[in-house]
This record gives structure tokens, C-alpha cells and sequence, in this order.
DNA sequence: CGACTATACGGAGACTGTCTCCGCTTTTGC
DNA sequence: GCAAAAGCGGAGACAGTCTCCGTATAGTCG
């Protein structure tokens, strides 16, 4: 890749994780080339989607989830304790730009999407902390990860378009119940 | 309201239920305005806004949708098998059209919103079934109902934003374990 | 029935956002 | 330096939203 195709890269991520944080993934995708300093066609070129964009930002989320849910299995807490952790941490990362949490469940079943590689690094996280819960016997028989993820992505994705600051504890404290072991 | 504003209300309601079935609620107005053979200006006359129409198709459905409580209820099920029958129906409602769910999760905590005074009427819906199972003795303790309509709506958005055609019943049965008491 | 008025219609067009095409510029390798 | 390759950027086609206002028509009253 050439020196300033690299530049351009990198200054409309830069702006788009402005312009995302400031409006939410719909915002226009001229804006975000104007106020990177290049034209339309060279944001276009390098990200030919606005999926591919996001999913490009998206990058920075997936390393720190991984290392959050990596974090929980290590505090040794509880299941109820570390599964409240993980589900928090988890849906902070994803609500990070307001709309990303629908797109981010929709990609989870979409393997044509551009984000689906991510999501499925997400959904490896997911995993490892249930597979280890399940292992000390803590959780119900037959909790299915990939279903866990789906169910607290929906959370996140109500969390996000409500218009007020929702709390999401009491819906994960639902899940949580609805998994553990009694 | 004159005759033939009426006759065009309809026929715009009528159109937009095809439309919005074919193409999911983010279809062009206009073309629902070409198809209902009146001007886009007499479209936005009636309904000022996306919403505006999308709130005035939902009507029947919080019909139903408040039918169905009552429906659950009356079977006398024990808690799970009422709760799953009610879950099932209710996003069963709600996603008739794609994107419907997400807009309903949305305006469930928004009273700004046209659809609120429906969402109303469709937690309460929910609440009486709660309420009914607290009343037996069948729930955990401070089961919280619009909460619980939260989360449902949520599943329901997951599934409504998926490209393939989602199961929600194991999603469904983490909840209702999350709810029902031991 | 004819005239009058309030009501409603509809489509041209302003505006915004998406996305492409292609003539021009810059970088890179030699 | 020079040529070729790589990349730029902005004009503009296209689609959707929404408004304004000249025109048409339903309802009303003498």
C-alpha cells in the first residue's frame, strides 16, 4: 500500500471514530470523508461498505472483549458474579457507537458480512467464559453459548435505541438466573 | 375529515401494509404514496412522519396482541408452557414486519414517541400475564413486567434483524428459566 | 341547482445522502 | 529524472425525504 493511501487510511478511521461516536453509525458517510480531508471516492475505495468501515473500527472492540472475558474467568468470582461482569463489559464495548450493537447482532448469523469474523472472536470470548462455568458445574444443562450471545446482543441492541440511558442489569440479571444452575 | 381524504387514509394503510410486508418498514414512502395512487404530499398530510404510519398500522396488532394475553392466561398452563405461548405470539406480532420490532423496542421507554401509547397497551398486555403467574405463586420474587418486555422485545429484535430465519425458542426458554421461580 | 368556501390533492423541486467514474496527481522503482 | 502504477477527488447520477402552493373537489347554503 502506498505512503499516502496508508494516511488516508488511517485519518478517515480516525474521523470515523469521531463522527461515529458523535452521531452513530448512520451518520453520513460524506461527512466523515469531508472532515477526514478527502474526497468521497477515496473513503469509497478503501471502504466499499459502510459495514466495512464499522467492522474495520470494530478491530480495537474484538481485542479488548477477548482480554474482558479472559479478565472474568481469572477473578474466579461466583458464576452469578462473573457472568454480571463479562455481560457488562461485553455490552459497553458493543454499544460503544450508537447502533452498533443491531448491527453487530445481525452480522453475529451472517456469514456474507463483513463483520461476521469479528463477531465470531466475540462469540469465541463468550465461549471460553461459559465452557469454563460449565466445567465447575455451575451453570443449567445444555446452556448454549452461541444462544447466550445472541440473548445478551439483544440486550444491548434495546440498551442502544432506547432514547433514555437504560440500565441493563435487571434484563441481565434475568439471563444470569436463566442460566445458572439453580 | 372529507370523503376522499378518508378513502385515500385508507388506501394509504392498506398500501403501506403490503409495502412494508414486501420491503420491511424502512421502505420508500413515496413509493407507497406511487402505489396507493396519491401524491407523496397527500402521504405525508395524513402521516407526518415514518413512525406516524408505522403507529397506525400497529393498531390491530396491539388488538391481538392484547387478545393473546388474555388467550395465555386462560389456558391455566402451568408457568413455562403459558409464558413460552405468550413470548411466541407476542414477537410473532411484532415482527410482522422487519424492522417493526426494533422500532417498537425503541419507543417502549420513549413517550415522544407516536407508538408509545401502543406499546402501552401491549405491556400491559404482558403485565397481566405476569402479574397473573406472581399471583400463584409461580414467579421468582420482584419480577419486574416492563422489564420483561424489554428483554422479549429484544429477542424479538435479534431475531427480526437475522438474515436467516432465527429460531427464538431457545432464547425464550433462558428467559422464562430467568423468571419462573425454582 | 349553482355558487361559495373550506378542505384536500398532487407533483415539481429543494435538499440530503449514497456511490461511481474518470481525468489528474503523486508515489515508487529504476 | 522518468515512466508506470497507484491513488486521489470531485462532479454528478441516482434515490429517498419532505414541502410548498396552484389547482381541484366535497360539502354547504340560499
Amino acid at each position: 500500500m502506498r505512503a499516502d493511501a496508508r494516511r488516508n487510511y488511517d485519518k478517515i478511521l480516525s474521523t470515523a471514530r469521531i463522527v461515529f461516536t458523535e452521531r452513530g453509525t448512520d451518520a453520513s458517510l460524506d461527512e466523515i470523508a469531508r472532515r477526514a480531508g478527502v474526497g468521497p471516492g477515496t473513503l469509497y475505495r478503501h471502504f466499499p461498505t459502510r459495514e466495512a468501515l464499522v467492522d474495520a473500527l470494530m478491530q480495537d472492540w474484538t481485542d479488548r472483549v477477548s482480554a474482558d472475558a479472559d479478565a472474568a474467568i481469572a477473578t474466579d468470582l461466583p458464576a452469578r458474579e462473573m457472568l454480571s461482569d463479562w455481560f457488562e463489559h461485553f455490552i459497553e464495548h458493543i454499544t460503544l457507537h450508537r447502533g452498533a450493537a443491531s448491527k453487530i447482532a445481525a452480522a453475529m448469523d451472517d456469514p456474507a458480512s463483513p463483520m461476521y469474523r469479528k463477531c465470531q472472536v466475540m462469540a469465541d470470548a463468550n465461549r471460553r467464559v461459559i465452557d469454563h462455568l460449565e466445567a465447575r458445574g455451575e451453570l443449567r444443562p445444555s446452556v448454549d453459548p452461541v444462544n447466550v450471545m445472541r440473548l445478551v446482543s439483544g440486550v444491548a441492541t434495546v440498551a442502544d435505541s432506547s432514547c433514555t440511558d437504560l440500565d441493563v442489569t435487571p434484563m441481565l440479571d434475568v439471563v444470569v438466573d436463566g442460566i445458572v444452575a439453580d
